[in-house]
DNA sequence: CGACGGTTTGACAATCATCAAATACAGTGG
DNA sequence: CCACTGTATTTGATGATTGTCAAACCGTCG
């Protein structure tokens, strides 16, 4: 276990916090909440590819992601979560999960407070955003695989990791933690391991980014805006 | 427009009342709903990127999609809505459009009767179910376009259209329209109109469809589906 | 030291895009 | 009914991007 994955995580609750005001009894739900926590490993199989959803979790630390396999054992990474992301939060009976959700990094989870109950609406209405968010990012990722080029897709990547490790606190100005390996990558961005190697090399040669024992930097934000054609968000000043 | 969009829809119905139980007033409800039609011809565009949503609408009749449009003219279709879609479904407040929603045909549309209400449980699973469904066509969309080849994507596009078009009716075994230009396949799967119309033409000379007057019909699906990599969903015999 | 996972390199092949032009097709007005 | 127009499909030649395979390198950990 990484010392990030055992620390204690505030961080990733005020991404929720942030999303929509929530009440005094909802933050304090939220936190006594996070008494039970879950610690997985890197690699460990969070939910399996249509296995029933017992219960939505909140991630607290660490990354995850949801990943479908091919027969043949080519592997895509459809979406990334990261801390104050929700894990298998559905509206409907007999939930069921579509892709096997994997702990990529070591990870630590909590059951996430329901919400359905009337009051607790500000933390519905998070919820609510949060799923919005994804769904973005969804469809941010569908783009980015139909249509962008490698250079562009590694480009349009780093720039909205940086965006939503910002949103939960973790992003330090233009530095924030890549933990993913060049494979995970490759099948996050729909390319091979040896493909983004290059990839990588280009935006290093350019003086675009370096990174360094986990951590990305980019050195010019807005030039990797204007080559993934993607609008720039601002970030915190540090 | 043309005669399918102008001809009564209750079988765009008929998907929402097989995802979830409706009891006679959500049924009555709905049908209300449909008593207020809106129609709009191809290529009209629903709802712009970015634009507030003022209410979701049920598709009643027609093919419409979500697409982004990069600044350089390139365009990616990131999911496509066939009758009984919701289009503008969202739960959180003051929601906002990722993506253009554009008519690929003639549509007709109505209002989506809200759910919120306490009573009208079945319509919010109807709802919450249809949303589940949207989740699991964009991830398997993602995989498409990250990890298959043209020919796998084309295959497995195909199966998707007639798994979803018998859902709502509309597939005759295994026949259903198939309206897109081969320039609308290309933005849905990340190739060049070009490359499709090679592809399609493999898939033909293979003896594995035929395209006629806007309809397509599958000859082998499990071919298909073994070279997509994709279960066979049973449809409905014919 | 040795083993292991991750990164890097090189040579080569396959897939898919690009560009430009020809053909087919449907609708429109004479 | 026929030319006319615009859109969609098809074809060919060529090139760029990305994948494949195999091996070397590198750092970490036991």
């Amino acid at each position: 276990m990484s010392d990030a994955a055992l620390a204690a995580p505030p961080a990733a609750l005020a991404r929720l916090a942030a999303l929509a005001p929530l009440d005094g009894e909802e933050l304090a739900t939220l936190r006594a909440a996070t008494k039970d926590l879950r610690r997985m490993p890197a690699r460990y199989e969070i939910l399996g590819e249509g296995e029933p959803i017992p219960h939505a979790h909140i991630l607290l630390a660490g990354w995850a992601c949801r990943t479908q396999t091919l027969s043949d054992g080519r592997r895509q990474i459809a979406s990334l979560m990261l801390p104050g992301d929700l894990i298998g939060m559905c509206r409907h009976r007999d939930p069921v999960s579509v892709s096997a959700v994997l702990a990529l990094t070591d990870v630590v989870l909590c059951r996430a407070p329901r919400s359905n109950d009337g009051s607790r609406a500000g933390l519905a209405e998070a919820y609510a955003m949060s799923s919005a968010l994804d769904e973005m990012y969804l469809l941010r990722h569908i783009t980015r695989l139909g249509r962008l080029s490698a250079i562009e897709r590694t480009a349009d990547f780093l720039l909205e990791m940086r965006e939503r490790l910002d949103l939960c606190g973790l992003a330090a100005g233009n530095e924030f933690p890549m933990p993913l390996t060049q494979e995970m990558l490759a099948d996050a961005l729909g390319l091979t391991s040896v493909h983004v190697n290059r990839t990588l090399q280009a935006l290093r040669r350019d003086g675009a980014v370096t990174f360094s024992r986990g951590s990305v930097t980019l050195h010019n934000p807005q030039n990797l805006a204007r080559l993934a054609d993607r609008p720039l968000t601002r970030v915190r000043s540090h």
